[in-house]
DNA sequence: AACCCCAACAACCGCCGGTTC
DNA sequence: CGAACCGGCGGTTGTTGGGGT
């Protein structure tokens, strides 16, 4: 099919975004929303393709984004998500509440991917790595394309029903951090973690759920669900803050009429829930 | 002090599925 | 019904900063 590219690649600006650049675009979605991505670069007055202005406000600009690494909580609970999801990060972030999946992708091909080798356990399958030996396919193999992301695609194909996260589970009980009894929790419903008995696994019935969480997920205990008006006030009050030092200007929301507490309220509680405005 | 290596993460790219016309 | 459009997803790459030598 034909396709028109996202975007021209002339005369559109790549790489890191500006101060600037941030502060045109938050500016136009906080007062227009985003109707349509690819007329927002236009019309915020950016040189850049829409797709890129999409992805650096889910990913970056967003008011409601946890910023810093994932607490331990979260780390399990993206290992549990992994497990049974595999790499569908999107679907992963929908339950952490303020992570992106690229957020989470990228922490766990840096952090938790290692960690788990280092564990002895394959990131792929989620079984521990010294079982693969018997098959020639995988032996030893499987380290190696771990570390390489060159050949997810097959990976991620056979990662899609992993049977089970269990040695997982038993490594990370051994390195007991102060969040494990509620991650432990988490594997209560998927104890029987065979793929047939995922139709009962309460995790994969939230997981299907299309709703963001409550909150009341006893997997969640460790962290705090969106992020309320309250928060975000203290955050925008306080040193605190989701954004680093490039977007500190973000605190003068005043400058473009955002000084309107009821028009931030309103942005913060839609945007939690994934709404546009 | 200079260089190198590596980890971390922001950003880009290509593809896919859903929707519209 | 199919082409075109659009948003979103997952994989990959590029950049940057910190640590080691």
């Amino acid at each position: 099919m034909g396709r028109q590219p996202c975007c021209d690649k002339l005369g559109v600006k790549r790489g890191p975004w500006t101060a600037e650049e941030d502060r045109k675009l938050i500016n136009f979605i906080l007062t227009n929303g985003h109707c349509c991505w690819r007329a927002v670069p236009k019309l915020a007055g950016l040189l850049r393709c829409g797709k890129s202005c999409r992805l650096r406000w889910t990913n970056y600009l967003r008011p409601d984004l946890k910023r810093g690494l994932l607490t331990d909580a979260e780390e399990q609970v993206v290992i549990d998500l992994h497990a049974k999801l595999g790499n569908r990060w999107s679907k992963i972030a929908a339950k952490l509440p303020g992570r992106t999946d690229n957020e989470i992708k990228n922490h766990w091909n840096t952090h938790i991917k290692k960690k788990l080798i280092k564990m002895g356990i394959d990131p792929v399958t989620h079984e521990p790595l010294d079982r693969k030996t018997s098959s020639p396919a995988t032996t030893s193999h499987s380290v190696v394309t771990a570390d390489s992301t060159s050949n997810s695609d097959e990976a991620t194909k056979q990662q899609q029903s992993p049977q089970s996260d269990v040695a997982v589970r038993d490594v990370l009980a051994d390195s007991s951090s102060p969040t494990e009894s509620s991650t432990n929790t988490i594997s209560t419903g998927g104890s029987s973690s065979s793929s047939s008995s995922h139709d009962q696994d309460p995790l994969v019935k939230w997981l299907l759920e299309e709703d963001p969480p409550t909150g009341d997920e006893p997997w969640l205990n460790d962290f705090t669900g969106s992020v309320d008006v309250d928060e975000f006030s203290s955050i925008a009050a306080g040193p605190e803050l989701p954004w680093d030092g490039a977007t500190d200007w973000l605190l003068d929301y005043q400058d473009f009429g955002l000084g309107d507490s009821s028009l931030v309220d309103g942005y913060i509680i839609n945007s939690s829930n994934g709404a546009k405005f």
